[in-house]
DNA sequence: TGAATCATGTTGCACTGGCAACATGTTCCT
DNA sequence: AGGAACATGTTGCCAGTGCAACATGATTCA
């Protein structure tokens, strides 16, 4: 098993790795899909790492809908205490997309300094630190996007925010369109009928999911 | 100076920050009304913690509009490695709302191991982790409450988070009905209009900004 | 290969909510 | 006390958007 892949352990052997398996009474599991990974609300204080496979963060209100908050890759890393708190009636899991390997561990070990100071403790703590760091920049400019007033505004702020990453005029959309409506929390045939119009205003160019923004730095 | 009080520096002692402000070059300014503490973009390795004061995060968008994106309290603490990656074209600052005393420190710093693997800076991260951590909390209830669709689910849906928080049916809004209208980004009139619908079809009853909801966990 | 499921694309209709333009109450500053 | 600046409250208008209900192409699965 390599760890250093995982972002989690960053920059620590897998012999530390181990070391600190076995130290903090981690647990590892296997999951097959559509199998419940964990359930937030019970075991609130544990964080979960996806040492293999794919994983989504999904939501069931008490209407019976389900929303998918987030999709963990591997390496992704989900628990109670470092994000969501569903509201009451609400519940919120994380569930195998297909075969996958987790690895569970208290949150207050992490934390809590270890008698014998480890390295690999503190850079441990660390790697977790750009983890929740990177999913905090990942939600301003969901907060930034969602607080548009329009779909056409939500549309061109989240293509400008893509520009940016990507660094050019034309970028590939990391998902479907459906998706997309769903990321700007908009009507599905809406946003169709705003992006036609965007498209016929010379705003933007779609060539199925690849997009060529067409205004200066607006 | 009492650094324990501020949340940054909980469970170190005075003489431990002192000598962290000694050993990580950290720089301590003062600052009056409407100064500009800090400007996204410029020193973006730089975290600022607020020792003494109240300041506000503030965007201004090329468009020479001015949104409040936080308001920090003493013991707030922010830096572009934080959170907000502000658009192209826009400018975000942190500005000074009356006298105020502000530490600035590197943020490569805080994350590197020293040498002396001093147990004051393990606990500098996990308190700095602690901080994000919650903004992160507050950031995916934001989102909670953008992603419903009509001005009326975002009261809701915001009204049971904080029915959630305070434990009981009645709470205070923390802030005016302007700046609820801009949280829920919604026309303030708008949310006017649907408050007394709400209130008249006894969802909810407000008398000033005390709220009652009226419903079971909806 | 056929069926099922999903993504994409389109349209009509009804209504929500953004906008503008007010009035009044409250707070704060000089 | 007077006035500026702000919070609250209200209304008419109508563009934009949600919703329902389709059609068609793409993908997946047995």
């Amino acid at each position: 098993m390599e760890y250093g892949s995982l972002a989690l352990f960053y920059d620590i052997t897998d012999q530390e790795v181990e070391a600190m398996i076995h130290c903090f009474c981690m647990r590892r599991c296997q999951f097959q899909t559509g199998q419940t990974i964990c359930t937030y609300g019970e075991n609130a204080g544990e964080v979960g790492v996806l040492t293999r496979g794919e994983a989504e963060l999904v939501r069931l209100d008490y209407g019976g809908n389900r929303t998918i908050l987030e999709r963990l890759e591997t390496g992704g890393v989900f628990g109670e205490s470092l994000a969501f708190t569903p509201l009451l009636g609400d519940c919120v899991e994380v569930v195998s997309a297909g075969s996958s390997e987790v690895l569970f561990m208290e949150y207050s070990h992490i934390m809590k300094r270890c008698e014998n100071a480890c390295t690999h403790h503190s850079k441990l703590v660390q790697n977790m630190f750009r983890l929740v760091t990177e999913q905090t920049r990942q939600l301003s400019q969901r907060v930034e996007v969602l607080s548009r007033r329009s779909i056409r505004d939500k549309l061109m702020c989240w293509f400008q925010l893509r520009r940016l990453a990507s660094g050019a005029d034309s970028f590939t959309l990391p998902f479907t369109l459906s998706a997309l409506a769903d990321y700007i929390s908009a009507d599905r045939s809406a946003m169709m009928r705003e992006l036609k119009r965007m498209k016929a205003e010379g705003l933007v160019e779609m060539d199925g999911r690849r997009v060529t923004l067409r205004t200066g730095e607006g």
